[in-house]
DNA sequence: GGTGAAAGCAAATTGCT
DNA sequence: AGCAATTTGCTTTCACC
């Protein structure tokens, strides 16, 4: 399906997806109205899924950044995913392999809001939390 | 610095991170150039750092999604950091606290291909792999 | 698939409040 | 902080290749 002029559009986009057609068309030598076909077909097919913006969480006031691996109580999944959707602390989450059978991402205010944030899970599992020290590299989604 | 506006203009740019200026003042009832002074603001003040896209694993050819939690060996710390760096499989990569050290997630073409990377990775440390079975909700950066 | 032309919009600057 | 007006550039469509 996506050729490699494709991919390279991807990978600018994937650095600025605000940029013109018109940016993205010097960069690859295509003219604008080829660059905008082409990102249509690509969102279209799902491939591209959609735009974001990376937020810097200090700045949004969250100073801590953790993931919680959750083994999940007998009878308690169901709950727990209707739960873990509705919290706006969690940036992501997902099903897993393993130990455990939740991975849940979260960008918090401070350990207090974490103790609070655990208290929570304990309902439907029993969480074991890792806390982000840095980042190594950039995002590549 | 950021008030509540700003964080509207955010959540609209988190949907969709390539809408115009006049599109997201319509929504919040602000004129055009009020809104990119805001964004601007928040661009120069680092709050947003950037904007990407979501893109479809599955269509982009990785039909695993994992992640690798690793126990660094003593010494070798500083050589896995940068080779993980190199990494095109790797999506985003932390240090982190608890038991290991590293917490690495990848996207991968198939089962050899996670067999290959591992087989890269144990020589820098013990690694623990999960993998990823499915998403709950929505990314939420 | 790619292009270029034309109409309609958006971005970016400026000056005013 | 916000707005309107302007110029400059981009998007979008479409006929053509």
């Amino acid at each position: 399906m996506a050729d490699d002029i494709d991919f390279k559009i991807i990978d600018i986009l994937k650095i600025n997806s605000r940029l013109s057609y018109a940016e993205i068309g010097k960069q690859i030598f295509l003219s604008p109205s080829s660059v905008r076909e082409r990102v249509k077909k690509m969102e279209d097919s799902g491939l591209i899924q959609g735009y974001t913006l990376r937020l810097d969480q200090r700045l949004m006031g969250n100073n801590l950044e953790a993931f919680i691996m959750l083994k999940i109580f007998s009878g308690k999944l169901k709950a727990a995913l209707v739960e873990i959707e509705s919290y706006p602390e969690v940036k992501e989450a997902f099903r897993i392999t393993g130990q455990h059978n939740l991975y849940i991402r979260i960008a918090l205010k401070d350990q207090l809001h974490l103790q609070q944030f655990i208290d929570k899970l304990v309902n439907f599992g029993e969480p074991t939390t890792h806390l982000i020290l840095s980042r190594i590299g950039k995002e590549n989604f």
